[in-house]
RNA sequence: GCUGUUGUAGCUCAGUGGUAGAGCACUUCCUUGGUAAGGAAGAGGUCACGAGUUCAAUCCUCGUCAACAGCUCCA
């Protein structure tokens, strides 16, 4: 019997030896035209794969993650028979599907370029193809018959990917029109389901991902079931570029970039700076809870310093070159990380065990040589600030250190009501296969990455594990943020690290006076300064919370008659710590109303000859209209216990 | 760094082989108004930069710089 479970829960059985297509037939012809896919005992199969074996059968529609994913899958190999067609000779590299979409990496004969005046053409192409309604035919061959197919149809790509990576006996084809595709699967029965097609974006790309083999193309596409899905789409793209931080930034005046100044060099202007000192008192005020001390260091540092780390052999090429002092001989680097000089720190006169856990933090202006097309905004930058701390302590101490960053990090994501659905916690170990992008011991690796996926266990911290991510000294833990368009960042970050004490000579005496090296903890709630304003513009859309936003107040007179009563309201709260703006230009209040609410300044206080007969200010609240009028010193103490209340959590 | 695209007023963008336009913003004037755009006038550009083609280049070609999308990278 084939046990099926419906999107309402309901629980169906049929004889076994049908497909999932008839299956959904049987139960109702609109479900049959919905449904693109399915799997059987958890594995997605095509709809026209006959079931014939007791099993529990899932089937999947366009919103089911599953069904977009075939749905995407089949179009990318749309796109490449479109691809075929008009390019014959073309070569054909990976395309698979993604979140949104598809892409395929190509290389077009003759070393033709594909660019965007072609776009037409190939989504008229794929529409023409998709309104044929070629069935998808799966074929299973050997690796024989694959390599002498692939061979024949010219395809190298292709047959380096069988001839390397495919076992005989798993190799499966997928056939639609003139083209055929070496692929697992699974498909969509037919390609008519695809009415809408669109190639997004064109970029360069290396087959297998390595820069040193050929050049392709790898083409972006997307296609709906409906024509109307995606204009929905289009829309919904167009309001994320609305909360690119970007844009708002540059809107609100927080930063900016000047070419003479250097690219990815990011400028704090005025209102940035404000909101920035803002979040560094919030985490100041938080880690001296946590018994953490700042500290100050210079921005350069001693070549040595970075040799004695190991950071020069590893990342020298992507320091910014050293700066040479001729009369002295000496070589200094624009600081790529504070670490070193917190070491030196640890290092300066012999310590006790009775001081550690050892908690030195700094604001850290870092500098990094970052490639060209990597910059990106606040989120990618040559200059940036951590919130950087490392804690030199004893192995035992290890884990409850690791805790109290992990409640540091919790505490600041709760602040800005980053939920669980944008955080992403992600374990990054090592890849024990490619030791030679790694320092230190297996026991080391070992020790430090059982710390961290303990800490997370006692957290409850549902964490991603993933391979070969792990820093060259250390496993991290990370915190992944998205942005505006689903793009992922990492912000807070906690590392252990054996490495470092042990080139820096790192010592403690223990209570049995005998010398001890300290584990050393690196850890950045942050991440940095400039991402996390970023992300935190794309999570606001601009809009920040009272006590972090530069301007909290517009008082706005009604005509100019008023403007003096509206100094005064604007003195006394200044005086009260409020951050005002007044608007005296000579405008209807509709106006000054609309200007201010679109700079996202939480309280608008309009004033009037009522107000200033009454000494009160009529009050208006970032989107939520008219709240009625009050005396100007009980609107100050209401903001003042506002803010209280909200800094008082963190 | 690689592939593609873009660069015109403070911002968003039209436009043309004969050296430029709109809307918003800005300045001034009129209006003195009650909860999301009042009216008029003015000012503002080496058309990213440098070469080349041409009688003539903002427009065509090449190079440089920067930005955007993606790849690769991310201590």
């Amino acid at each position: 019997m084939i046990k099926i479970t419906l999107p309402d829960g309901t629980v169906l059985e049929r004889e076994a030896g049908v497909t999932g297509y008839e299956i959904a037939e049987s139960i109702s012809p609109r479900l049959a035209a919905e449904v693109l896919a399915c799997s059987v005992n958890g594995e997605t199969v095509e709809l026209n794969r006959p079931i014939t074996e007791d099993a529990t059968l899932v089937l999947y529609k366009w919103e089911d993650e599953q069904g977009k994913h075939v749905f995407w899958h089949t179009s990318a190999h749309l796109m490449a028979e479109a691809l075929l067609e008009l390019y014959p000779g073309i070569q054909f590299g990976f395309g698979p599907a993604l979140e949104n979409g598809f892409y395929y990496d190509v290389v077009l004969p003759d070393g033709k370029q594909i660019g965007e005046s072609d776009f037409a053409e190939i989504e008229a192409k794929m529409k023409e193809l998709a309104s044929k309604k070629e069935p998808v035919v799966r074929r299973e061959v050997s690796k024989a018959d694959a390599l002498k197919e692939f061979a024949a149809a010219g395809q190298t790509f292709k047959c380096e990917h069988i001839d390397q990576d495919l076992e005989d006996g798993t190799i499966t084809t997928y056939t639609q029109g003139n083209f055929t595709d070496l692929c697992r699967g699974p498909h969509l029965v037919n390609t008519g389901e695809i009415k809408v097609a669109k190639v997004t974006s064109v970029s360069g790309c290396f087959w297998r991902g390595d820069a040193n083999r050929e050049d392709m193309q790898r083409l972006y596409g997307i296609t709906f079931p409906k024509k109307k899905m995606l204009d929905e789409y289009l829309l919904m793209l167009e309001e994320a570029k609305k909360r690119d931080h970007r844009k708002i930034g540059k809107e609100m005046e927080l930063f900016m970039f000047s070419e003479r100044v250097g690219k990815g060099l990011p400028i704090w202007l005025p209102k940035g700076t404000d909101m920035r000192l803002r979040l560094q008192e919030m985490l100041r005020k938080i880690q001296r809870e946590y018994g953490y001390q700042e500290v100050i260091t210079p921005n350069i540092g001693g070549k040595i310093l970075y040799q004695t780390s190991g950071h020069w052999d590893h990342y020298g090429k992507d320091s910014f070159q050293p700066i040479q002092t001729p009369e002295e001989g000496e070589e200094y680097l624009l600081k790529p990380m504070n670490c070193p000089h917190h070491c030196e720190i640890f290092a300066n006169r012999p310590r006790s065990y009775k001081e550690l856990p050892f908690r030195c933090a700094e604001f850290g202006t870092v500098y990094r040589y970052e490639m060209s097309g990597e910059l990106h905004g606040l989120t990618r930058v040559r200059c940036f600030t951590q919130d950087d701390a490392h804690i030199f302590c004893r192995p035992d101490q290890v884990k409850r250190e690791f805790i109290n960053v992990i409640d540091i990090i919790q505490r600041v994501f709760k602040t800005f009501d980053f939920s669980e659905d944008n955080v992403e916690v992600q374990i990054s170990l090592r890849d024990p296969q490619d030791k030679k992008k790694y320092i230190g011991t297996d026991e080391e690796w070992a020790t430090a990455e059982q710390a961290i996926i303990d800490a997370c266990a006692e957290k409850g911290m549902k964490a991603r594990q993933e391979v070969g991510e792990a820093a060259f000294y250390g496993p991290k833990l990370d915190f992944m943020v998205k942005d505006a368009i689903g793009r992922r960042w990492q912000l807070g970050t906690i590392q252990v690290d054996y490495q470092l004490p042990q080139r820096f000579q790192l010592e403690y005496t223990g209570e049995d006076n005998q010398k001890h090296r300290p584990v050393m903890i690196h850890r950045a709630p942050f991440g940095s300064m400039e991402r996390f304003v970023a992300v935190l513009i794309e999570h606001t859309a601009g809009k920040f919370p009272l006590w972090l936003t530069p301007d909290q107040v517009a008082i706005l007179p009604i005509s100019d008659k008023y403007v003096d009563y509206a100094k005064q309201v604007q003195d006394y709260l200044k005086k009260n710590d409020v951050r005002t703006v007044l608007d005296d230009r000579a405008e209807k209040i509709g106006r000054k109303i609309r200007d201010n609410e679109m700079k996202h300044i939480p309280y608008l206080l309009i004033v009037g000859e009522k107000e200033a007969a009454e000494g009160t200010v009529s009050v208006r609240r970032q989107g939520q209209g008219d709240q009625g009028s009050m005396k100007f010193e009980d609107f100050a103490k209401k903001i003042n216990e506002e803010v209280r209340s909200m800094t008082e959590k963190y």
